[in-house]
DNA sequence: TTATGTGAACCGGTTCACAGCT
DNA sequence: AGCTGTGAACCGGTTCACATAA
């Protein structure tokens, strides 16, 4: 069956939410508190994972623990995996330092920049290397994922290597819409449309009061 | 009538590409290679835009100038929008220092941090600051539009102080879904969200390639 | 002929109503 | 009784087909 990109982004929402009623000592939920802390309805909730299973106990709800290990199995993330870093900007250096990446088995294995001047630095643990042949530098840390965090003009040129060097992900934080052939996996995070919802809202809701 | 926030999402990436095309130095552009551009069918994008108007014209296309005033002047961006930024770690640097809000009339005019060794060192050419009393903050610098780019445990306090301060939209990148009266504008980029998706995608094709 | 604008048809995601367990 | 799981109904966004204009 096919599981809509709405569902996905949901399941990572139910996991972090899930984390946070773990911290309160919770052993068990219903649906429809995991669904309130979520934004959305219950039936919503049930529906998502009715798509891969049935997790809970009626009557009872589910299990904070299963539900979280089943959800994180349904998300890929039951193993390491291991992705590079392209750019050592702030941005690539506020990723670097993202917590939530570890807790979720998403490992930052090495750091490229073509800026010479930052050649031989340190970011945590990691030096900022440049990329001379990125296919044997991806096949050396074994990394799938390619986190592209370069200025937007860079970006086109850099994501065709990134593809030719054989990463099956990219995520994407430069302003650009990057085309790649479909079986490499793409996500794009864009500042700006952020920014823009909002003014949006603002802009309406002024004219109308 | 009401727009849906997928036509939102979809008129700043189409002012993105008109960007792009305005570099390349072309003055028309048809609706099919704008969506093309932003992979979208051409169909979507002028029912998209057919919600606020006629902006092209028949056998033609659209002006690539008019267009993007057009689309700006929907988003509101046809003014000058002040934003404070609270949180000056690596991803509020990322944030002070991207290009692309200056583009679009967003204006960050103040940063805030807790953290007291930071106090009285720059970003660019704003002091770091610290929260004493957002309200009259927020009065003197005039700002409408809070950042939060704190960590995950600050978010959720912080967001409740920014309300009552008056701020009157917010873009959240705390990894926390916050709860805001419905007259605040929310919206919220959610890091872990973009690389579980990709790990999503990764794990379905290898399970039948 | 070319390309926009739009009512109507379509389709898929969301919600409902209720069956099914405990 | 309480809460999950799910086929069916619903609804809204997307796509189609075509009228319209240059």
């Amino acid at each position: 069956m096919n599981i809509s990109a709405s569902t996905i982004r949901r399941l990572s929402i139910y996991l972090r939410q899930l984390e946070g009623i773990k911290e309160e000592g919770r052993e068990t939920v219903s649906s429809s508190l995991l669904a309130e802390r979520s934004d959305v309805k219950a039936t919503q909730l049930r529906k998502d994972l009715s798509y891969f299973g049935s997790f809970g106990v009626r009557g009872l709800g589910y299990s904070v623990d299963d539900l979280s290990s089943k959800i994180s199995k349904i998300l890929g993330l039951d193993r390491e995996w291991r992705a590079v870093l392209f750019g050592a900007g702030s941005l690539g250096q506020a990723l670097a330092g993202y917590k939530g990446f570890s807790k979720h088995n998403i490992r930052i294995v090495a750091i490229i920049d073509s800026d010479p001047t930052k050649k031989s630095k340190m970011i945590g643990s990691l030096p900022i290397e440049d990329a001379s042949d990125l296919k044997s530098m991806r096949q050396r840390v074994r990394a799938e994922i390619a986190v592209i965090a370069v200025p937007g003009e860079a970006a086109t040129a850099l994501a065709e290597q990134i593809v030719a060097a054989g990463f099956s992900g990219i995520v994407n934080f430069a302003p650009v819409r990057l085309k790649v052939p479909p079986q490499v996996a793409l996500y794009a995070v864009d500042l700006a449309i952020a920014f823009e919802n909002v003014t949006y809202l603002l802009t309406c809701k002024k004219e109308k009061p």
